[in-house]
DNA sequence: TCAAACTTTCAGAAATATTTGAAAGTTTAG
DNA sequence: CTAAACTTTCAAATATTTCTGAAAGTTTGA
């Protein structure tokens, strides 16, 4: 398998396990085509590597933008901005998993915790109650766990936590 | 709010909440249904409560029996099938990263100890067979991380894992 | 101030995912 | 074996999401 041949393979491969995860297919192969990128990319680099319209590119990397996984690069004596993805895996995850704890665990929990006020007039509110109770607590678990993966540094991730992992 | 609402705003948020992760609405509500429900229901009345067809039923129920996280239960009796959803929202949460590890981690691994084996014949090689390089390294990392969750039982993920996270 | 170079927006078009419902298939009691 | 009771299938319809591209908006150098 030759170079190109791999890198497209990677961009499709990447795309396609976005869409799984609930990310656009689009969005998920820019952000491929940046990290095995080199150098930033133009708006127009884009558009032609993925043979997409000018919006979906626009649209698409001001949301990795807003994931905090592709920066803005400006060039001297250059007047268009250019894109790169961070190269670091690890804060490249550690980024989704704030961002996903922000968006839509937070959220969840919000709700939960408001369902919990429901009251409870017979036998099957109490069922209710419980369910909610138990995924209120998990969540808040997980919420905490989260807080403290984010809150660490890098090495810490494969570090400790992998070597507590392994040891058990 | 009243149970009623209560109920009803759940499974509303629990389909939207799946939407976002790649997981189809109604499937999400079904899910979401069965937990809230203290007896198992049939077809029938999943069609009723939400309002949806036989066929849909189906195939979302058998979807999520699939995913280990619905139960068929079989009354003395009665012709036909009641379904249940595992209550335990630890047993429920470790399978299903078991199975999203199997079907969406490995094949990504393989994919990736693919594209390892790509011939370098210049600079930007170099590059991307280090970006898949680390992809596949923090995949495998957290491939055996998850081995180690799904396989300890279920107290541990709130035990171990967690005191040890909080004390860090 | 102007116009070229660039970015953003968004309504309609296209692509993708989900749902329906009727027909086919299966199981079981008698 | 038969028919009723139930489950499964899948092509077509519907719903949802994503994409396009042209127009509008913005920035900058001269």
């Amino acid at each position: 398998m030759d170079l190109k041949e791999a890198q497209d393979k990677f961009i499709i491969a990447w795309g396609a396990f976005g869409t799984q995860w609930g990310i656009n297919r689009t969005m998920a192969q820019i952000h491929a085509l940046l990290l095995i990128s080199e150098k930033s990319l133009s708006s127009e680099e884009i558009m032609k590597a993925l043979n997409i319209s000018r919006g979906n590119v626009n649209m698409n990397v001001r949301e990795l933008i807003s994931w905090g996984i592709v920066h803005k690069v400006l060039k001297f004596g250059e007047r268009k901005e250019f894109f790169t993805a961070e190269k670091d895996i690890y804060k490249t995850a550690i980024q989704i998993l704030k961002e996903r704890r922000k968006r839509e665990l937070i959220p969840v929990l919000n709700l939960l915790e408001e369902l919990e006020n429901v009251n409870i007039t017979d036998g099957s509110g109490e069922h209710f109650s419980k369910v909610v109770g138990d995924i209120s607590h998990f969540g808040e678990s997980t919420n905490k766990m989260l807080d403290k993966m984010v809150k660490a540094d890098e090495h810490w991730f494969t570090g400790s936590l992998m070597k507590f992992l392994v040891r058990k």
